[in-house]
DNA sequence: CCCCACATATATCGAATTGATATATGTGGG
DNA sequence: CCCACATATATCAATTCGATATATGTGGGG
């Protein structure tokens, strides 16, 4: 998913500075799904001005910053609803303790309990979030993504509380420096 | 998770060449927790060399292109005991679809009738391969990894099946142009 | 038999993106 | 009184991606 459709999406519900866009990609219901750094959102909005996708009202109070409070134009709302239409990329995952989890046979077990540990308070505070979001958000889009969301949550906290154990008992049965094959049809070459 | 610290992970199972790392994170069991680009991999590999975190031996048989395999050295090892050692960061997702759930009251039903329809399928080949994987490779963590992966995607597509439809009743049901606050608590600035 | 697509393999380069930092100002706590 | 933090935009070096170049053998279709 590219910054430029997640911005417009997000200016389709409503005008909102780059400023507001990093907050909904880092708290809220949205936060789990996306992000963006100021490094890119800030351009991108520039950019969708010049394009005429958006346009945007200075705001400068007395006290703060000035604020620059963008919004869709019509062309705008057109260019959303092109992007959302093609069938969306599929999902991006990236897991350091999964690597973690491969690597557990060469790991003191130290090492693996208290990663095991920490990634059940992580997810449990996760969850935790979301529940708190469940109970004070009852529109409909929202409460839908936060109850996957939940889901997903507790279907990941149950499967380490019944496997954690069995992954920590992994750890240190690989003598040093042996070798053990991670996906051996993905060794290309002569290997005899 | 930087490419550095996967490159040794992978290397500390045996050697490889920067294609066979590529091939790790695309196929297999580890294909869906990581992911880099050859643009990214062959360099790294070749500042780990002049780190003499690895070293490689040119494999450059007839009617082969010259491969470089790559294996760790006793510092290299220790590195990459040092970078797993600290506690993982937490995972990332990131989700095309979940941008289309929250866009739902501006989309045509159309559109995410076939954006749910294309997931379901995806994700159902996501399981059939994780659940093939399990069928010929026994060994400790590689069985973890894939037990986890199959327990997550059948928890999604379980999730799916059963609010799916609650997700595609709510297409159109936007006025056009209307807003609808993603986080409000997200808006920053004097909007009285 | 020829050609094209594909797999093996490394390498490079422009473009996109991150992460850190700069700038400016108001507020609240120690 | 000072420092940390929140608001707010902006820039820049460093990282990473995605596309492309190069070279070669294999297998299938016309």
């Amino acid at each position: 998913m590219n910054i430029r459709t997640a911005c417009l999406a997000l200016l389709a519900h409503g005008e909102a500075s780059g400023y507001d866009l990093k907050k909904r990609w880092t708290e809220g219901p949205f936060s789990r799904f996306f992000d963006a750094s100021f490094g890119s959102i800030y351009p991108t909005l520039a950019k969708l001005e010049q394009e005429g996708l958006v346009l945007f009202r200075q705001e400068g109070q007395a006290g703060k910053p000035l604020r620059k409070v963008y919004s869709l134009t019509e062309s705008g709302r057109q260019a959303f609803m092109e992007a959302l239409s093609a069938p969306p990329e599929p999902d991006v995952f990236r897991s350091a303790f999964a690597l973690l989890a491969l690597c557990a046979p060469f790991l003191p077990a130290q090492v693996l309990e208290r990663a095991i540990e920490v990634r059940l308070n992580d997810q449990r505070a996760e969850l935790a979030e979301l529940e708190a979001i469940a109970s004070t958000d009852t529109r409909a889009p929202i409460s839908w993504l936060v109850a996957w969301g939940i889901h997903h949550f507790r279907s990941d906290i149950a499967f380490l509380e019944a496997k954690g154990a069995e992954l920590a008992a992994m750890a240190g049965s690989a003598e040093p420096g042996g070798t053990y094959e991670v996906c051996p049809s993905c060794t290309s070459g002569a290997d005899a």
